[in-house]
DNA sequence: TTGTATGCGTTATCAT
DNA sequence: ATGATAACGCATACAA
């Protein structure tokens, strides 16, 4: 029970196969070569060398708190877009010498707890965090033990974290501009439910207001809202009949929220037997694989998952760093990608 | 430099505060509960509650090499199987208390070596490995330290680690009867390169095995095989119009080795302006979200990719538990989804 | 049954 | 410029 890694060399044998100490040999590592005489750095270097030695990152997390790790929390690693931004996060953070921890929070908020509990249990250093629910109260043991976090795509009030998500007011009016400018005159944002995830409030409510405003205008739009949720695919489908009765002398298109969302209604419409593009409009948020090939094609704002999830990992590791600014919000914008359907 | 978390009580505070020594403590909480005098039991039970003490995992790990961190080292994080295992790894991982680290090969065999590298230098417990290519020898640093490691998905030759995949084979011959059953008799299989991915050739031997038994029944299927890439979408199609112009009084289908061949294949059915299930049939491997919304919908196998990553997790967590017998093979049975297209 | 002392691999604070 | 030594938080061999 005392060789950890066996066969692994530790400072003490590099100091010893150099005869020097260890205090030396820490220098030469922690970027001090000017300071060592140049006999005694290529002593180092050399017992380094021959015994592939490579230094423990847990003893030195133990040391001065500082591990390496970067904790990626996400609501649901079932959601595309999650795997997506993680895929970004993951480049960054291997770029910079970080090893990610994942944590799928499996859209429950009680694990919310437990694995910003596990994290700073493990030292981890910061926090790349998808919450499930931005109404309940974010845990405090990370924050309050001074982990930087940096939120995405779901903001939350009152915490003071760096914020990064896609430009949701711009996507949805971007949507919206697009359905207008092909004739799409009675429109519904099908969306999950809302229920404290800021990224989809924040899509309802511009789409709200952007309605509102066209309520004004002489050829202006026809806007509402519908939540899906997985057992009311019966519901979808009567809504989606209602739109097209509703419409009369308008043209009637969804907008979804998200790729489930959009993975719903081609669902129902499917089962309705009509044919996107054509019976009703269509365009979602979310570029996906597959999007090209359903139906006529599905026409989609792709979020810049990468970016996002790069970004993120920039912010937290630029403040793992030393940077100390005030939080800030980044928002980038979405990409137009116009098919078929719409 | 001195408070790595600030606020954190230690197992000293602990002892402190219940009036006992740190080694009485350890010995609380390594479950030595019932050595302990009563009253000293709930003294330093106590203490911890009122503390809200939680043990340092990186301590621990530097006192007896044990971090309990898993490490998950995927192929390629784009790949939707990747990221289903993942789903049933982490998931098993959490359940057993273990956190997991991942790591992105992207493909790039060069990436494997620094991967392993980085899990050992964070004395990770244990590895599961989806291998880029089997064909490179798998870097010894972890299995030489005595890691265990199972491989998802992709065997290796000539190590001794657990194996746990879908059964290939059953898969390549549960497809292809159903497509003789519903009268397809000129099969194509369309795979990704084989390139050393032993779960693509093995799906390629036993393709051409089963197609060379068939060639001396009367009523015989026929089959050939392709490889697809990135930039050889033409060259699909021309298969595809070749494979159909061969068929003649055949009825020509595609077998899609994986999802990302099942997406190339319907892009190429969709440029070709055909229907599938109509001009051809088709049926691929990996179940997906969206296979029921693709044209009469997509006939699967949908491999059992939850259990995969379960399975993995756990025999490794077995293994990291004390148990060691000879390196296990385990093959789980993919399911049939039939849908238009066949 | 409990306490003392030592070491895991590092880094930092003293001396030298 | 370099070396001895003391922590970091925990577990254990040994002593009591």
């Amino acid at each position: 029970m005392s060789t950890p890694a066996p066969g692994r060399a530790t400072i003490a044998d590099v100091a010893r196969h150099a005869g020097v100490s260890k205090a030396t040999v820490s220098r030469y590592l922690n970027g001090r070569h000017q300071l060592l005489t140049p006999d005694i750095a290529e002593r180092v270097r050399d017992a380094i060398e021959s015994l592939s030695y490579r230094p423990s990152p847990m003893a030195q997390a133990l040391k001065h708190g500082r591990s390496r790790l970067i904790g990626l929390a996400v609501a649901d690693i079932t959601n595309p877009f999650s795997v997506a931004v993680l895929q970004g996060a993951e480049k960054a953070c291997q770029e910079a010498g970080y090893l990610l921890v994942l944590f799928n929070l499996g859209n429950k908020p009680g694990r919310e707890r437990d694995a910003l509990q596990a994290l700073t249990d493990y030292q981890i250093d910061g926090l790349i965090l998808n919450r499930v629910d931005t109404r309940v109260q974010l845990w405090q043991s990370a924050v309050g033990y001074g982990k930087p976090i940096v939120l995405v795509d779901r903001a939350q009030e009152g915490v003071d974290a760096d914020f990064v998500s896609v430009d949701n007011a711009a996507v949805v009016c971007l949507a919206l501009e697009h359905l207008r400018s092909r004739g799409w005159d009675e429109v519904l944002l099908v969306s999950e439910p809302c229920n404290g995830v800021s990224s989809r409030s924040a899509r309802r409510d511009t789409f709200i207001a952007a309605m509102a405003q066209q309520a004004g205008k002489p050829q202006g739009m026809r806007g509402s809202f519908w939540e899906s949720t997985t057992d009311n695919r019966e519901q979808l489908m009567q809504r989606l009949l209602l739109l097209r009765e509703q419409a009369r002398d308008r043209r009637p298109a969804v907008l979804a929220g998200n790729a489930v969302a959009t993975l719903r209604i081609a669902s129902a419409v499917q089962a309705l037997g009509w044919s996107l593009g054509r019976e009703i409009g269509f365009i979602g948020i979310d570029e996906t694989e597959w999007a090209g090939l359903i139906g006529p094609g599905l026409s989609t704002i792709a979020q810049p998952t990468d970016a996002l999830g790069r970004t993120a990992a920039r912010c937290l590791i630029e403040r793992l760093q030393g940077w100390s600014g005030a939080a800030r919000t980044i928002e980038l914008p979405g990409t137009l990608q116009v098919r078929g359907s719409s």
